[in-house]
RNA sequence: GCGGGUGUGGCGGAACUGGUAGACGCGCGGGUCUCAAAAACCCGUUCCCUCGGGAGUGUCGGUUCGAUUCCGACCACCCGCACCA
């Protein structure tokens, strides 16, 4: 018996696909296409191993469904723009295309080093020009659809990463990525029109073109999109209006509470406010610590509801002669509805807390069911509840959703204003000031204003600059005169390029589509779009659950809407892994371990030199927490197909999985067993026609055929549901049936003396063991296939197929329980009938021990399942 | 605060539509081999026990012949959103 030598074998077979051109994506559209993708990487330089279970389960999906006849197409590339090239440009002086490119080969090699079935053929990176110019060319294209706007906004300024941050980016009142914390700042700023699909981008989460996303990711959509109904009311100011206003614009989804208002409030940023506070400097010192505090330290200022009262009232719309204040409030958002409210205490918390502050009244409107209208109050809760009207003139009486409908119209009546719609979503801001991004193709011209980039100079390249340029802090392109003065494509005056570069999210918005379909001279062949898309599967982290996702789904009805394709939606299916996670380890001094500096000693973990050492939380893997394990390591050791193997062995794939060093051996441990099992049945696939099983065969023969045939409906199902973790406990379970299988018979019936390649059960075993291993541990498989003499590769073998005669059992063995308490097992023909069952049962030995002396009052017999004898 | 989810051996986790709880792996215990150890292989492994049983899927209750599964209340943890009017 030889040793599997993994080193050598994962090499071998790797060197051969490749030569053989095994994972080129097919021309033939007359066959099924399945496309199945993973969440292009950030080039950092090196994989780690949350990319290789990512990959692991797209790569295990890939093959099955080539095994299983489809035309996949399952491609990969690089997410390649972006901060950390240019801070790395900062602190090496190297240039950011230089570190990316350098870090894309390094981490190519170690991606195809997993043995992935990937088409590189159609790899690229974002930052390719060949890539970014047809992105400009959507730009321009979505621009002149009017799905591109260019506005003053204020911004979310990340100080230290010095550019512009989409909301979705602030985490916490803090940048996403540099943690700073984010300042304001009024910049004119390109926006992508997503507001403008909110309503479809929402109702396809739940008309079913989005089936075959996962019910968290489809509901954080929808909460993101956040779509309220209510209406909007224009309160029009008691006496003299102040200049330029002729009142203030609010947005309420509870209209049926305006008998209960007490106040009205605007937002600190609101123009009224500013209005106010060019003559009183206190309300400006007021408005200006709001600002500071809009984007920080929400922890201490969510609890305290703080406001200014301007100097006039408005008037009530539906009380003649009643007039409310009007504050200026640090709890109202000048960027939801219309920065305004109208506050009524009694039913809603926040403006309850701000009123008991202020000394103003707390009227109740809504009565809650069975509530006396004489003693009910409002203390410390506002009540958010159903109920019927009161103490609200024309609405007495009704229940709140008719109250709503009607106080709606009777503000339309009034002129006052409409139902209205309001949405969570914002416009996507997509400038940003870097270098290192795709280039907006845009001019300013002093006289014609913004003026596109004529599609016959597309691309506009990033120019060559000197890495030095990096170091200082701002955008090296408003700085690059050579490349930012151009004239003006209109009128040939001097003019200047746009130096914003796009999010970075808008590269990964369309990147599926290009694999899919790219050609030279255009974004997309539509004809291989329309081929492609969807893409049947797609597989990454939750994390991406509302950005890029989003995002893409925006690009994708764009896309249709300039005529590149004709798809819906981006991804037909989503599957979302889990993380992956380790302990953590620290010595006596609280300095963080790495994994590499520890070892289990006695059952204790201690350092290498034997010092003690505290085990922490298992956590997702870092560099600060030095938790992290590097797959190059763990192929150094136990080879690529342990690695994927373990990765997706021990946790079901949408959960997080701790990565443990016994975990990794023991599915090293798995190979060597299947290698000890197929490899003394050398040549054994030459010697069988599979498809013909031999009349003939020992109960042994039979036993291990139901085995194989079981192991194949089953691990084909848990594929194809995204059970990993069950298909390998299968196979498992397959690998011991097929060790324990005693002496087999040849196929003319007589007996094989043990030797494994002469018996057809045997033989059809290995066959389909090889074959249902080949999607996780490949290079193994291949070796096993042409060890036992399969033709040509086993990634280009067909799927095996379970018979099902097979599958149905002669007896099956029933549990017997006498009051719900199992006592005994009997076994019966399968196809018993109950009257029978119950006759089996009521004889075992056991069971009579428990029915003595008790009356049996009913027998329930559930065929196939159990027997439940119900005695007293 | 709002929304969603999860609780099963020492650990990761199985259990199809309400039908034999603990598949499979890890760990652990025992054995074979060895001068010895490691590796490998084999056997065992929910807990308690007087070996006949008893208890058991976060807690309490309900429905049912039968509940990890369905219903109600509670507890714990995780995730998302968060002054969204």
């Amino acid at each position: 018996m030889t040793r599997y030598n993994f080193k050598t074998v994962e090499l071998k077979w790797r060197q051969r696909w490749e030569e053989a051109g095994a994972f080129r994506t097919g021309e033939d559209k007359d066959r099924p296409k399945y496309y199945i993708l993973e969440m292009f990487p950030y080039p950092s330089g090196r994989i780690h191993i949350g990319h290789v279970r990512n990959y692991a389960m797209g790569d295990v999906v890939a093959r099955y469904k080539r095994a299983c006849g489809f035309n996949v197409l399952h491609p990969m590339g690089w997410d390649a723009f972006g901060l950390p090239a240019e801070n790395a440009a900062m602190q090496t002086g190297e240039h950011p295309r230089k570190w990316t490119y350098a870090n894309i080969e390094a981490m190519r090699e170690q991606l195809k080093s997993m043995g992935l079935s990937i088409d590189w053929s159609r790899e690229f990176a974002t930052c390719d020009p060949e890539y970014y110019a047809h992105q400009q060319r959507l730009f321009l294209d979505f621009w002149k659809m009017g799905l591109v706007e260019r506005r003053e906004s204020y911004v979310n300024w990340d100080p230290v990463d010095m550019t512009v941050l989409a909301n979705e980016q602030v985490i916490d009142g803090k940048g996403w990525r540099s943690g700073a914390p984010v300042e304001r700042k009024k910049l004119s700023q390109w926006f992508f029109k997503i507001t403008d699909k909110a309503e479809d981008l929402l109702a396809a989460l739940d008309d079913g073109r989005l089936s075959g996303w996962p019910d968290n990711v489809r509901l954080m959509q929808r909460n993101w999109i956040g779509k309220s109904k209510g209406a909007r009311l224009k309160f029009r100011f008691a006496g003299a209006a102040p200049k330029r206003f002729d009142g203030i614009e609010i947005y309420t989804t509870r209209p049926d509470t305006l008998f209960g208002a007490s106040f009205v409030a605007v937002a600190p940023d609101h123009p009224l406010a500013a209005h106010f506070a060019k003559d009183d400097p206190e309300l400006s010192v007021f408005i200006h610590e709001c600002q500071q505090t809009g984007t920080s330290e929400e922890a201490i200022e969510k609890a305290e509801k703080k406001g200014k009262r301007l100097p006039v009232e408005v008037e009530h719309p539906f009380a003649p002669g009643k007039t409310l204040p009007v504050y200026v409030a640090n709890f109202i958002l000048m960027n939801y509805g219309t920065g305004a409210i109208f506050g009524c205490p009694a039913h809603d918390q926040r403006d309850l807390d701000f009123v008991r502050k202020y000394g103003l009244p707390v009227i109740p409107v809504v009565l809650p069911p069975g509530a006396d209208p004489k003693t009910f109050a409002v203390e410390d809760e506002a009540y958010a509840g159903p109920g019927t009207l009161f103490n609200s003139g024309f609405l007495n009486g009704l229940a709140v959703e008719e109250a709503i409908s009607t106080a709606i119209k009777r503000i339309e009546d009034l002129g006052l204003g409409a139902g209205a719609t309001n949405w969570r979503l914002r416009d996507w801001g997509v400038s940003r000031q870097r270098f290192w991004g795709c280039p907006i193709p845009a001019i300013h011209c002093g006289k014609c204003g913004v003026v596109p980039v004529p599609e016959k100079d597309l691309p506009v390249k990033l120019p060559e600059l000197d890495a030095s340029e990096f170091s200082i802090p701002g955008n090296p392109l408003d700085r690059a005169e050579g490349w930012r003065d151009v004239p003006c494509p209109e009128c040939g005056g001097r003019a200047r390029r746009e130096t914003d570069t796009m999010d970075t999210f808008v590269d990964s918005s369309w990147y599926f589509a290009r694999f899919a379909a790219g050609r030279p001279d255009k974004p997309v062949e539509k004809a291989d779009a329309d081929y492609w898309l969807p893409v049947d599967q797609y597989i990454g982290g939750i994390e991406h659950a509302i950005l890029h996702l989003l995002y893409a789904r925006w690009f994708t009805r764009a896309m249709k809407d300039t005529g590149w394709l004709s798809a819906e939606e981006p991804f037909a299916r989503l599957f979302t892994q889990g993380m992956v996670t380790h302990a953590t380890y620290r010595d006596k001094k609280g300095a963080w371990l790495s994994p590499d500096e520890v070892v289990s000693r006695d059952g204790k973990v201690v350092t290498i030199a034997g010092e003690p050492v505290i085990v922490g939380a298992i956590e997702k893997m870092s560099k600060s927490k030095k938790n992290v394990v590097s797959p190059e390591r763990i192929a150094e050791t136990y080879g690529a197909d342990a690695a994927r193997w373990f990765m997706l062995s021990d946790s079901p794939p949408e959960r997080d999985v701790e990565w443990t060093e016994d975990g990794v051996a023991g599915a090293w441990r798995l190979v060597q067993r299947i290698w000890d099992v197929v490899e003394p049945a050398r040549g054994a696939l030459k010697a069988h026609d599979l498809s013909k099983p031999p009349a003939k065969g020992s109960e042994a023969d039979l036993y291990l055929r139901r085995a194989t045939h079981a192991a194949i409906a089953g691990v084909t199902d848990d594929i194809e549901h995204f059970r990993f973790n069950k298909a390998i406990a299968r196979i498992y379970e397959f690998l011991n049936a097929l060790k324990k299988a005693p002496p087999m018979t040849k196929a003319d019936g007589t007996p094989a003396m043990g030797a494994r390649a002469e018996a057809f059960a045997q033989a059809e075993a290995l066959s389909a063991l090889t074959r249902l291993i080949a999607p996780f541990i490949p290079h193994l498989a291949e070796e096993c296939w042409e060890t036992l003499g399969g033709e040509g590769f086993v990634c280009d073998a067909p799927w095996p197929k379970a018979d099902p005669a097979l599958l149905v059992r002669e007896t099956v063995t029933l549990g017997v329980q006498v009051n719900g308490k199992r006592r005994a097992e009997i076994e019966v023909p399968a196809e018993a009938d109950a009257k029978a069952v119950e006759e089996a049962a009521l004889s075992d030995e056991a069971v009579k021990r428990h029915i003595d002396g008790k009356t049996i009052r009913k027998v329930v017999v559930v065929p196939g399942r159990i027997v439940n004898i119900v005695a007293g």
